[in-house]
DNA sequence: TAGTAATGAAACCAAAAGGTTTCACAAAAA
DNA sequence: TTTTTGTGAAACCTTTTGGTTTCATTACTA
Protein backbone atom coordinates (compact mmCIF):
# COMPACT_ATOMS: atom_id res chain seq x y z
CA UNK A 1 0.00 0.00 0.00
CA UNK A 2 1.41 3.37 -0.17
CA UNK A 3 1.90 5.63 2.00
CA UNK A 4 1.52 9.21 1.99
CA UNK A 5 3.23 11.55 3.71
CA UNK A 6 0.37 13.52 5.07
CA UNK A 7 -1.15 10.26 6.79
CA UNK A 8 2.83 9.46 8.12
CA UNK A 9 2.84 12.76 10.35
CA UNK A 10 -0.49 12.35 11.83
CA UNK A 11 0.39 10.26 13.92
CA UNK A 12 1.83 11.69 17.41
CA UNK A 13 4.12 8.54 18.15
CA UNK A 14 5.49 9.17 14.44
CA UNK A 15 6.28 12.47 14.97
CA UNK A 16 8.00 11.81 17.87
CA UNK A 17 10.25 9.16 16.26
CA UNK A 18 11.18 11.56 13.33
CA UNK A 19 12.18 13.38 16.11
CA UNK A 20 14.20 11.50 17.67
CA UNK A 21 16.01 10.15 14.74
CA UNK A 22 16.11 13.94 13.50
CA UNK A 23 19.44 14.53 15.93
CA UNK A 24 21.06 11.57 15.51
CA UNK A 25 20.74 7.89 14.15
CA UNK A 26 18.94 5.33 15.97
CA UNK A 27 18.32 1.76 15.94
CA UNK A 28 14.93 0.30 16.64
CA UNK A 29 15.53 -0.64 19.94
CA UNK A 30 16.56 2.52 21.33
CA UNK A 31 13.50 4.47 19.70
CA UNK A 32 11.71 1.73 20.99
CA UNK A 33 12.50 2.79 24.79
CA UNK A 34 11.82 6.01 24.68
CA UNK A 35 8.15 4.68 24.03
CA UNK A 36 5.53 3.19 27.14
CA UNK A 37 4.07 0.79 24.06
CA UNK A 38 6.02 -2.69 22.95
CA UNK A 39 8.61 -2.59 20.77
CA UNK A 40 6.31 -4.02 17.83
CA UNK A 41 4.28 -1.32 17.91
CA UNK A 42 7.06 0.86 17.45
CA UNK A 43 8.53 -0.93 14.53
CA UNK A 44 5.45 -0.87 12.80
CA UNK A 45 5.44 3.02 12.92
CA UNK A 46 9.00 3.00 11.89
CA UNK A 47 7.70 0.82 8.65
CA UNK A 48 5.46 3.25 7.85
CA UNK A 49 7.53 5.71 7.99
CA UNK A 50 9.81 4.44 6.06
CA UNK A 51 7.26 3.57 3.39
CA UNK A 52 6.82 7.26 2.72
CA UNK A 53 10.44 7.71 2.71
CA UNK A 54 10.43 9.61 5.98
CA UNK A 55 13.40 7.74 7.27
CA UNK A 56 15.69 5.34 6.34
CA UNK A 57 17.38 2.12 7.38
CA UNK A 58 20.87 0.83 7.41
CA UNK A 59 21.89 -2.50 8.80
CA UNK A 60 24.94 -2.19 10.95
CA UNK A 61 25.64 -5.87 12.14
CA UNK A 62 22.53 -7.26 13.95
CA UNK A 63 21.22 -3.62 14.72
CA UNK A 64 19.11 -0.91 12.18
CA UNK A 65 19.90 1.94 12.23
CA UNK A 66 17.39 4.83 11.35
CA UNK A 67 18.29 8.13 9.94
CA UNK A 68 15.80 10.72 9.14
CA UNK A 69 15.38 12.05 5.51
CA UNK A 70 13.36 15.30 6.23
CA UNK A 71 13.34 16.68 2.90
CA UNK A 72 10.45 14.64 2.47
CA UNK A 73 8.59 17.43 4.34
CA UNK A 74 8.79 19.12 1.49
CA UNK A 75 5.39 17.77 0.16
CA UNK A 76 3.62 19.15 3.07
CA UNK A 77 5.53 22.40 3.21
CA UNK A 78 4.70 23.13 -0.20
CA UNK A 79 0.68 22.03 0.17
CA UNK A 80 0.71 24.64 2.97
CA UNK A 81 2.96 27.37 1.15
CA UNK A 82 -0.01 27.61 -1.98
CA UNK A 83 -1.73 29.20 0.93
CA UNK A 84 -0.12 31.29 2.28
CA UNK A 85 -1.03 34.11 0.75
CA UNK A 86 -4.51 33.47 1.02
CA UNK A 87 -4.14 33.94 5.39
CA UNK A 88 -1.67 36.58 5.06
CA UNK A 89 -3.34 38.52 2.39
CA UNK A 90 -6.79 38.18 3.99
CA UNK A 91 -5.72 39.25 7.28
CA UNK A 92 -4.10 42.14 5.79
CA UNK A 93 -7.67 43.26 3.88
CA UNK A 94 -9.27 42.50 7.76
CA UNK A 95 -6.55 45.04 8.91
CA UNK A 96 -7.18 47.34 6.37
CA UNK A 97 -10.86 46.92 7.17
CA UNK A 98 -10.61 47.67 10.96
CA UNK A 99 -8.12 50.58 10.17
CA UNK A 100 -11.18 51.50 7.91
CA UNK A 101 -14.36 51.75 10.09
CA UNK A 102 -11.56 53.73 13.17
CA UNK A 103 -10.69 56.37 10.78
CA UNK A 104 -14.66 56.90 9.45
CA UNK A 105 -17.83 57.42 11.44
CA UNK A 106 -20.20 54.88 12.95
CA UNK A 107 -22.81 55.05 10.18
CA UNK A 108 -20.91 52.78 7.61
CA UNK A 109 -23.13 50.19 5.62
CA UNK A 110 -21.61 47.15 5.58
CA UNK A 111 -18.28 47.08 3.35
CA UNK A 112 -17.84 43.18 1.78
CA UNK A 113 -14.40 41.68 2.38
CA UNK A 114 -13.91 40.27 -0.70
CA UNK A 115 -10.90 38.76 -0.93
CA UNK A 116 -9.25 36.02 -3.14
CA UNK A 117 -8.03 38.52 -5.38
CA UNK A 118 -5.04 36.15 -6.05
CA UNK A 119 -7.07 34.00 -8.74
CA UNK A 120 -4.76 30.36 -8.12
CA UNK A 121 -5.71 27.69 -10.49
CA UNK A 122 -8.94 26.20 -10.04
CA UNK A 123 -9.30 22.67 -8.63
CA UNK A 124 -9.36 19.65 -10.26
CA UNK B 1 -12.87 14.68 21.21
CA UNK B 2 -10.09 17.44 20.58
CA UNK B 3 -9.42 17.30 16.80
CA UNK B 4 -5.71 18.37 15.94
CA UNK B 5 -4.60 19.85 12.80
CA UNK B 6 -2.25 17.34 11.62
CA UNK B 7 -4.87 14.36 11.68
CA UNK B 8 -7.37 16.53 9.81
CA UNK B 9 -5.31 16.99 6.98
CA UNK B 10 -4.01 13.71 6.81
CA UNK B 11 -7.30 12.44 4.39
CA UNK B 12 -7.20 13.68 0.86
CA UNK B 13 -10.96 14.31 0.70
CA UNK B 14 -10.21 16.94 3.71
CA UNK B 15 -7.52 18.78 1.62
CA UNK B 16 -9.47 18.80 -0.72
CA UNK B 17 -12.71 20.28 1.10
CA UNK B 18 -10.09 22.84 2.85
CA UNK B 19 -9.05 23.61 -1.45
CA UNK B 20 -12.62 24.56 -2.11
CA UNK B 21 -13.58 26.78 0.09
CA UNK B 22 -10.08 28.37 0.76
CA UNK B 23 -11.57 30.00 -2.51
CA UNK B 24 -15.03 30.85 -2.15
CA UNK B 25 -17.44 29.77 1.29
CA UNK B 26 -19.77 27.31 0.15
CA UNK B 27 -22.74 25.74 2.40
CA UNK B 28 -22.98 22.05 2.72
CA UNK B 29 -24.70 20.73 -0.08
CA UNK B 30 -22.32 23.40 -3.06
CA UNK B 31 -19.28 21.10 -1.32
CA UNK B 32 -21.01 17.74 -1.51
CA UNK B 33 -21.55 17.79 -4.90
CA UNK B 34 -18.12 17.86 -6.14
CA UNK B 35 -17.57 14.35 -4.32
CA UNK B 36 -18.59 10.75 -4.84
CA UNK B 37 -19.45 10.40 -1.45
CA UNK B 38 -22.66 11.20 0.19
CA UNK B 39 -23.10 14.32 1.86
CA UNK B 40 -23.57 12.58 4.86
CA UNK B 41 -19.55 11.38 4.91
CA UNK B 42 -18.92 15.22 3.80
CA UNK B 43 -20.50 16.69 6.62
CA UNK B 44 -18.60 14.07 8.52
CA UNK B 45 -15.17 15.34 6.81
CA UNK B 46 -15.93 19.64 7.21
CA UNK B 47 -17.44 18.34 11.36
CA UNK B 48 -13.93 17.46 11.55
CA UNK B 49 -12.35 20.29 10.32
CA UNK B 50 -14.56 22.70 12.09
CA UNK B 51 -13.28 21.35 14.93
CA UNK B 52 -9.78 21.87 14.59
CA UNK B 53 -10.15 24.90 13.71
CA UNK B 54 -9.55 24.74 9.86
CA UNK B 55 -12.86 26.52 8.65
CA UNK B 56 -15.88 27.49 10.59
CA UNK B 57 -19.71 28.04 9.73
CA UNK B 58 -22.16 30.53 8.91
CA UNK B 59 -25.54 30.29 9.14
CA UNK B 60 -27.86 31.95 6.50
CA UNK B 61 -31.50 30.87 6.23
CA UNK B 62 -31.36 27.02 6.45
CA UNK B 63 -28.33 27.22 4.34
CA UNK B 64 -24.89 26.85 6.13
CA UNK B 65 -21.49 28.71 4.40
CA UNK B 66 -18.50 27.22 5.25
CA UNK B 67 -14.86 29.53 4.91
CA UNK B 68 -11.27 28.39 5.37
CA UNK B 69 -9.53 29.34 8.37
CA UNK B 70 -6.30 28.57 6.57
CA UNK B 71 -4.33 30.29 9.24
CA UNK B 72 -4.59 27.37 11.04
CA UNK B 73 -2.07 25.63 9.23
CA UNK B 74 0.57 27.13 10.83
CA UNK B 75 0.61 24.70 13.41
CA UNK B 76 1.85 22.56 10.70
CA UNK B 77 3.90 25.16 9.33
CA UNK B 78 6.04 25.86 12.04
CA UNK B 79 6.65 22.05 13.29
CA UNK B 80 7.66 21.53 9.36
CA UNK B 81 10.60 24.53 10.10
CA UNK B 82 11.87 23.77 12.59
CA UNK B 83 13.67 20.64 10.71
CA UNK B 84 13.96 22.91 7.65
CA UNK B 85 17.84 23.47 8.63
CA UNK B 86 18.24 19.67 9.41
CA UNK B 87 17.61 18.79 5.75
CA UNK B 88 19.29 21.42 3.69
CA UNK B 89 22.31 21.62 5.73
CA UNK B 90 22.90 18.03 7.94
CA UNK B 91 22.62 15.27 4.71
CA UNK B 92 25.98 14.90 4.57
CA UNK B 93 26.86 14.91 8.16
CA UNK B 94 24.36 12.36 8.85
CA UNK B 95 26.53 10.27 6.59
CA UNK B 96 29.40 10.49 8.32
CA UNK B 97 28.16 10.29 11.77
CA UNK B 98 27.11 6.69 10.47
CA UNK B 99 30.56 6.13 9.65
CA UNK B 100 31.78 7.29 12.64
CA UNK B 101 29.08 5.86 15.07
CA UNK B 102 30.07 2.28 13.45
CA UNK B 103 33.50 2.40 15.13
CA UNK B 104 32.61 3.42 18.80
CA UNK B 105 29.90 1.97 21.55
CA UNK B 106 26.45 3.56 20.71
CA UNK B 107 26.11 5.81 24.04
CA UNK B 108 28.10 8.34 23.33
CA UNK B 109 27.91 11.44 24.12
CA UNK B 110 27.94 14.02 20.91
CA UNK B 111 31.05 13.46 19.32
CA UNK B 112 32.38 15.55 16.67
CA UNK B 113 32.01 14.59 13.51
CA UNK B 114 35.31 14.12 11.75
CA UNK B 115 36.01 13.80 7.82
CA UNK B 116 37.49 10.21 6.83
CA UNK B 117 38.09 8.44 3.96
CA UNK B 118 35.00 7.28 2.32
CA UNK B 119 34.95 3.78 3.56
CA UNK B 120 31.12 1.89 2.84
CA UNK B 121 30.09 0.29 5.50
CA UNK B 122 29.91 -3.65 4.36
CA UNK B 123 26.48 -4.83 3.96
CA UNK B 124 25.26 -8.35 3.61
C1' DT C 1 29.70 -23.83 20.82
C1' DA C 2 25.85 -22.27 23.58
C1' DG C 3 23.39 -18.51 24.90
C1' DT C 4 21.68 -13.81 24.32
C1' DA C 5 20.37 -9.65 21.80
C1' DA C 6 18.23 -7.19 17.82
C1' DT C 7 15.17 -7.56 14.50
C1' DG C 8 11.20 -8.83 11.16
C1' DA C 9 7.03 -10.85 10.67
C1' DA C 10 2.76 -13.35 11.67
C1' DA C 11 -1.70 -14.01 14.07
C1' DC C 12 -4.80 -11.81 16.50
C1' DC C 13 -7.73 -7.99 18.80
C1' DA C 14 -10.21 -3.57 19.99
C1' DA C 15 -11.09 0.86 18.69
C1' DA C 16 -11.22 4.45 15.32
C1' DA C 17 -12.20 5.99 10.72
C1' DG C 18 -14.87 6.46 6.82
C1' DG C 19 -18.74 5.17 4.67
C1' DT C 20 -24.02 4.21 4.12
C1' DT C 21 -29.13 4.72 4.83
C1' DT C 22 -32.63 6.74 7.26
C1' DC C 23 -35.14 10.08 9.92
C1' DA C 24 -36.44 14.66 11.91
C1' DC C 25 -36.91 19.43 11.49
C1' DA C 26 -36.71 24.19 10.16
C1' DA C 27 -36.66 27.48 6.26
C1' DA C 28 -37.87 28.56 1.65
C1' DA C 29 -40.80 27.94 -2.22
C1' DA C 30 -45.14 26.71 -4.54
C1' DT D 1 -50.91 25.34 3.65
C1' DT D 2 -48.32 21.90 1.43
C1' DT D 3 -44.14 20.65 -0.58
C1' DT D 4 -39.37 20.89 -1.26
C1' DT D 5 -34.70 21.95 0.23
C1' DG D 6 -30.68 22.12 3.38
C1' DT D 7 -29.09 20.44 7.25
C1' DG D 8 -27.83 17.59 11.62
C1' DA D 9 -27.78 13.36 13.70
C1' DA D 10 -28.54 8.47 14.67
C1' DA D 11 -27.90 3.55 13.71
C1' DC D 12 -25.30 0.59 11.46
C1' DC D 13 -21.45 -1.60 8.61
C1' DT D 14 -16.64 -2.53 6.84
C1' DT D 15 -11.91 -1.45 6.64
C1' DT D 16 -7.95 0.56 8.66
C1' DT D 17 -5.18 1.59 12.49
C1' DG D 18 -2.59 0.89 16.47
C1' DG D 19 -1.74 -2.27 19.62
C1' DT D 20 -0.49 -7.01 21.61
C1' DT D 21 1.94 -11.69 22.01
C1' DT D 22 4.59 -15.03 19.92
C1' DC D 23 8.01 -17.08 16.99
C1' DA D 24 12.06 -17.52 13.73
C1' DT D 25 16.38 -15.87 12.29
C1' DT D 26 20.72 -13.89 12.46
C1' DA D 27 24.69 -11.61 14.63
C1' DC D 28 27.19 -10.90 18.53
C1' DT D 29 29.33 -12.69 23.22
C1' DA D 30 30.73 -15.56 26.98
Amino acid sequence: MKRDVFQAIADPTRREILNMVAYKPLNVNSVAENFDVSRAAIYKHMKILIECGLINMKQQGRERYCEAKLEKLNEVSEWIEQYRQFWETRLDALELYLEEIQKKPVLQTKTKIKKHGNKKPTRK
